[in-house]
Order: C-alpha cells, then sequence, then structure tokens
RNA sequence: UGGGGUGUAGCCAAGUCGGUAAGGCACCAGACUUUGACUCUGGCAUUCGUAGGUUCGAGUCCUGCCACCCCAGCCA
C-alpha cells in the first residue's frame, strides 16, 4: 500500500475515477521577484511530484504581472534552481504569464460587454474607503453604472494610452457587500508605465493576479491548480473569473499549508534584504535557505524532497524541525558520501617506537555501508596529527578517547597508547608522545584487552592544509535591524553559528576533489567542496554534523 | 468585530461507512560497533482545543465555547 498520500492526492483520485479528468496537468507559478528557496521547494514538489505520479503534465510558468518587482536575472535563476531540484526541464515547457496579456485584454472585453466588468474613476484612497472594512459592506463605486460602450470606449482608451498612471482601473462588477473583501468590485487591471522584462514597453495597463491567474491556468488547460493557504480567500475570485468568461476546461484552485523551518528565515523581503546589506555574500551564500544556497552547502534535491515529503501536505500552520531535514539529509549521505579524515585543531602525535623515515599504508573502506565503493589507502609515519577534541589530559572514565596513559585505536590502523605530554612554555600542548602496538598492527590485541576508543588520523608528512566551514544553521546573521521576532522567522541570531576553520588537515586526495562533491568527514560531518566567494579558495562547507551522542 | 481556514504527543502527521489512537523526527533505555556515526531492540497520547449531547460504542455525528492563521494593495 502506498501511505505517501495527502488530501490532494485523494481529490485527484476522486477526479480520476469519476471521470472528471483523465490527465493531471499541474503548474508552478512563481513571480520572478526573487530567488526560490525552500519554502518554494515544498509548492514545487507538490505540484511536480503529483503531476509525475500520474504520469502528467506539470509546467513552469512565470507569474510576470507586475512588472515594478520583477527582473531578468530572477527568470533566469528560477530556471536554474527549478531544473536543478526536478533534475531537467518541466515536461509541460516553460510559459510566461505576460504572455497572455492579449488574451486577458480580449477577455476583459468580453466581460464588460457582458457587463460584467467597469471602468472606475476612483483613487486608490477613494476606492479604498468604497471597499468598506471586515465588519461594514463597503459603497458601490459611483462609475460602476457607466454603459457598456462607455467602459469599452475607456478601457481601449486605457490600453491606447490616454490615461496617467493610477487615473483609472477595470474592476469586476460582483457585490460591494460580499463578507469575502476579494468579490468587492476587485481592480483586474490597472495603469503603469513601466518597463516589463519580457513585454517591454507594449503595455501600459497590466492585468492584477486574481485575474491573470485563473486565465493562465486555464489556458494552459491546467487541472489542478495548487497552491498556498493565503489564497484560500480569493477562490470564490478565481472560480468567479473562469465561469465569467466560460472556459471548457475549468481549472481548480486547492490550498495547502506552506512550509516553515525552525531556525530559517522563509520570507523573499528578509532574504532580500539580506543580500543587499551584504549581510550574506548573495543569494547563493551557503547560509542561505535559497535553493542556490543549499545547493552550494551541499545539500542534494532528493533529501530537500525527501524532507518536505515526510514532514507532509496537509492545510495546518505548521513549524517543521529543521532537525528531519538533517535526518533526511544525513540518511542519503551515510549511503552515499566517502569516507575522508579531516581534522578541525590539529595535535601532534609522535609515535615513539615508530622509525621516523618509514611509510607504510593502510587500506581505509571508502564507505562501510556500501561495499561497493571501495577502499583507499592512507600513508602511515611516524608524525601524526589527531583532532584536539580526542585528547584529554583529565579524562573522566567515560572518555573513550585518548589520554595520558591510555590506549586508543586509530581508525585502521595500529593501537596506541600516550606515554607523554609534551608542552610548551605557555601550556599548551605541544606534542603526544606515544608507542603504538607494532604487533597487532591493525587487528584485534592478542592478550584479549579491550580498547573501546577510536580516533581519525592522519600522517604530519602527507596531510594538506584546508579551510573547514561549519554552520549550526541553515541561516544566521548578527542582527537585521527591525525583523520581527516571530516564529515564522525562527531565531536567528546565532552570531556564533559559523565556525571556520582555517588550519585543517586533509587527506591529500581532497585537493583534487571536484567542487561540489560531498564526502563524510569521519565522525565530524558531511562536507561539500566549495570555492569561498572572496578567497577564491577552496573551502569545505559542513552539509550537517554527525549525529552525537558523546556523552561523559 | 464580518467572512474563510485550522486545532490529534516536544515537532510534523495518518485516522476510510462512528468499532476502541498509523508512521516519521526528537527524546530515553539497552545491544552492537576499528567513525561515541551507522544498525538493532525496547520505551514514549487511557486520549484527540474545550464543555455538553446522540449512541452499546465518538478523534470521527450534533450544539455551544476557546485558541491560532488569512482577508480591508491599483502586490503576488
Amino acid at each position: 500500500m502506498d501511505t505517501n498520500t495527502n488530501f490532494i492526492i485523494d481529490i485527484i483520485e476522486d477526479d480520476l475515477k469519476n471521470g472528471r479528468h483523465t490527465h493531471v496537468h499541474t503548474r508552478f507559478p512563481p513571480e520572478p521577484n526573487g530567488c526560490l528557496h525552500i519554502g518554494s521547494a515544498k509548492a514545487i514538489w507538490i505540484n511536480w511530484s503529483t503531476a509525475k505520479r500520474y504520469h502528467g503534465t506539470f509546467n513552469l510558468r512565470f507569474d510576470d504581472t507586475n512588472p515594478v518587482k520583477e527582473d531578468d536575472s530572477f527568470v533566469r535563476s528560477i530556471e536554474e534552481d527549478l531544473s536543478w531540484l526536478i533534475g531537467g526541464l518541466p515536461n509541460g515547457g516553460i510559459f510566461y504569464g505576460s504572455d497572455y496579456f492579449e488574451k486577458c485584454y480580449e477577455f476583459a472585453l468580453k466581460l464588460i460587454d457582458q457587463g460584467d466588468a467597469f471602468v472606475c474613476d476612483l483613487t486608490a484612497e477613494e476606492m479604498k474607503e468604497h471597499r468598506g472594512t471586515l465588519t461594514q459592506v463597503g459603497k458601490e463605486s459611483p462609475y460602476r453604472n457607466r454603459s457598456i460602450a462607455e467602459n469599452r470606449d475607456l478601457f481601449e482608451r486605457m490600453r491606447a494610452g490616454e490615461f496617467p498612471d493610477g487615473a483609472k482601473t477595470l474592476r469586476a462588477k460582483i457585490d460591494m457587500s460580499a463578507p469575502n473583501m476579494n468579490m468587492r468590485d476587485p481592480a483586474i487591471y490597472r495603469i503603469v508605465r513601466a518597463h516589463h522584462h519580457r513585454q517591454g514597453d507594449k503595455w501600459c495597463i497590466y492585468p492584477l493576479y486574481d485575474y491573470a491567474h485563473p486565465i493562465q491556468d486555464a489556458l494552459e488547460r491546467i487541472t489542478h491548480s495548487l497552491c498556498s493557504i493565503e489564497f484560500e480567500n480569493h477562490r470564490p475570485l478565481y472560480d468567479w473569473v473562469v465561469q465569467k468568461i466560460g472556459f471548457d476546461f475549468p481549472p481548480h484552485q486547492y490550498e495547502f499549508a506552506r512550509l516553515n523551518v525552525t531556525h530559517t528565515v522563509m520570507s523573499k523581503r528578509y532574504l532580500r534584504e539580506l543580500v543587499e546589506t551584504g549581510v550574506v555574500s548573495g543569494w547563493d551564500d551557503p547560509r542561505m535557505p535559497t535553493l542556490s544556497g543549499l545547493r552550494r552547502r551541499g545539500y542534494t534535491p532528493s533529501a530537500l524532497f525527501d524532507f518536505i515529503q515526510r514532514a507532509g501536505v496537509a492545510k495546518n500552520y505548521s513549524l517543521v524541525d529543521i532537525r528531519l531535514l538533517e535526518h533526511c539529509m544525513r540518511e542519503e549521505l551515510g549511503r552515499t558520501a566517502l569516507r575522508r579524515v579531516a581534522i578541525y585543531q590539529p595535535i601532534k602525535v609522535r609515535i615513539a617506537n615508530y622509525p621516523a623515515d618509514k611509510t607504510e599504508m593502510f587500506s581505509l573502506p571508502n564507505n562501510p555501508e556500501d561495499a561497493n565503493a571501495g577502499t583507499r589507502a592512507v600513508p602511515f609515519s611516524q608524525c601524526l596529527w589527531i583532532d584536539a577534541a580526542d585528547f584529554m589530559e583529565d579524562a573522566p572514565n567515560k572518555f573513550f578517547r585518548l589520554k595520558p596513559d591510555g590506549e586508543v585505536r586509530l581508525m585502521g590502523a595500529y593501537i596506541i597508547r600516550c606515554t607523554e605530554v609534551v608542552k610548551r612554555s605557555d601550556g599548551s600542548i605541544e606534542e603526544l608522545i606515544c608507542t603504538a602496538d607494532l604487533e597487532t598492527g591493525n587487528g584485534m590485541p592478542t592478550d584479549g584487552r579491550k580498547v573501546k576508543g577510536t580516533i581519525h588520523w592522519l600522517s604530519a608528512d602527507a596531510a594538506v592544509d584546508a579551510t573547514l566551514r561549519l554552520f549550526d544553521n541553515l541561516f544566521t546573521l548578527e542582527n537585521l535591524g527591525d525583523m520581527p521576532a516571530d516564529k515564522n522567522y525562527g531565531d536567528y541570531l546565532n552570531p556564533d553559528s559559523l565556525q571556520v576553520f582555517d588550519n585543517a588537515k586533509i587527506e591529500p586526495a581532497l585537493q583534487d576533489a571536484a567542487v561540489g562533491e560531498r564526502f563524510q568527514f569521519v565522525r565530524n560531518g558531511y562536507f561539500c567542496k566549495d570555492v569561498d566567494s572572496t578567497t577564491e579558495k577552496p573551502v569545505f562547507n559542513r552539509i550537517v554534523a554527525l549525529k552525537d551522542t558523546f556523552k561523559l
């Protein structure tokens, strides 16, 4: 049984069963006024995966009806991010709402001819006064009863550019006393002289969302128009437009709750502010919850979709724990990422009973969870690096790593015992003198004694310097002015959440890794190779830490 | 306040014609382990916002109440 269902799937199953539809056609309709983020990924996933499930069609459609906010650069970035996410182009194609402007205009004429729309001369303020309030009905516009001929003439002249910006609107004639504010004779066309990123200066009147969107859906033969819950109040207007124009294949709108994630800012406005004020290096800064940021950070589309699917599709307001995302990412990377060694804060270890001029190779598995991943040869020599976190001078019993006179396994190699702690004059550790159990090699002790701890290591001769960057949260910054302390925006004020290790040591082979390759740095987490945007040097971004159950 | 939507564990979320609360994350305990990872095993809602009602039986039906979200752009 397929347990991966939701209420939208139920609706579609029902439509298919009852013959209301024989084919499923969905769409993702972003406005090109910003970059896609993890919240957009939910809308993409719902529309795309639903179409896919029924071997249907999925369109990408730019909802570009507001020329003042939109930009071609966002069109390109959205195309790129969407293709990355769904692994290719949408099978239905890529469309632009603005390409239907001529159709929208013709339909507006039709509404006028039917007596369902009128040209209104009220100013924005006057219209607001006339609209009434939540508890008070609105007043009808004095221009509401103009003749069809006059409305037609005026609307044609609006298009022709005879009136200044904002001087007139075309309004749907519905009901000024409707309890749903959206039905109180909403404006469906406005006059704006602005350069459109795609249509240029061809138009000076632009249709509004509530009018344009159902037309776009209908023209593309969308069967199920899936959008987020704040449009629920708009559905009666959506249906009104579809019905008045009289489409043969009327689309229907269904709503789902948007995605909120703990510690993560999801508002385009604030993301834009971060970019514009230079708090982050750009929309694709690896701390950003944008798709480009997540991609750079090392997140995979499959983990993102797995997360969205597991979080579920419903209508409740929800704030999903980011640890679910991290779990999904770990689960995938645990299976697929190659194991490598990286050491954040190196401490030198000298094996006193190991020849200074000797180097031997130990074979370590590339992924113990995947035998097909093979092994790699790692050099071992007298001087090694281990991580500062793996040594403690006054260690409690439960500390299973290296301590004075204690034994520990060097992963895949010898068991060593720390015999001496050499310190500098300032008290810091210069090096640890150890002896290795050379007889047992990388096997078990012959006398049956237990060595509980295993630590990772690197030959000091072979190790390479590297920069490692650790992000605690997807998105962090020090200060963002008036950002509201609302649960929607998460607890983003975490100045300690970016740690940079500039003197980390890594395996030599990692130098040649390609940007975008993902690794598990043993015991330290999953990392993705990246290039620092300012220094242009290779860095490793931590995608997600390993689960830490370290207890003393 | 008028309208619309939603309330099931710390966080998400299934719950079909009313039949005796899925699953995941998180957490806790234990086993295993040459990554304190992974894996495995066990635990984790006498109760579904709340108060009543109908019924042999209610998360599911009825009534009242409460809480939260959305709507008064010529934004989407």
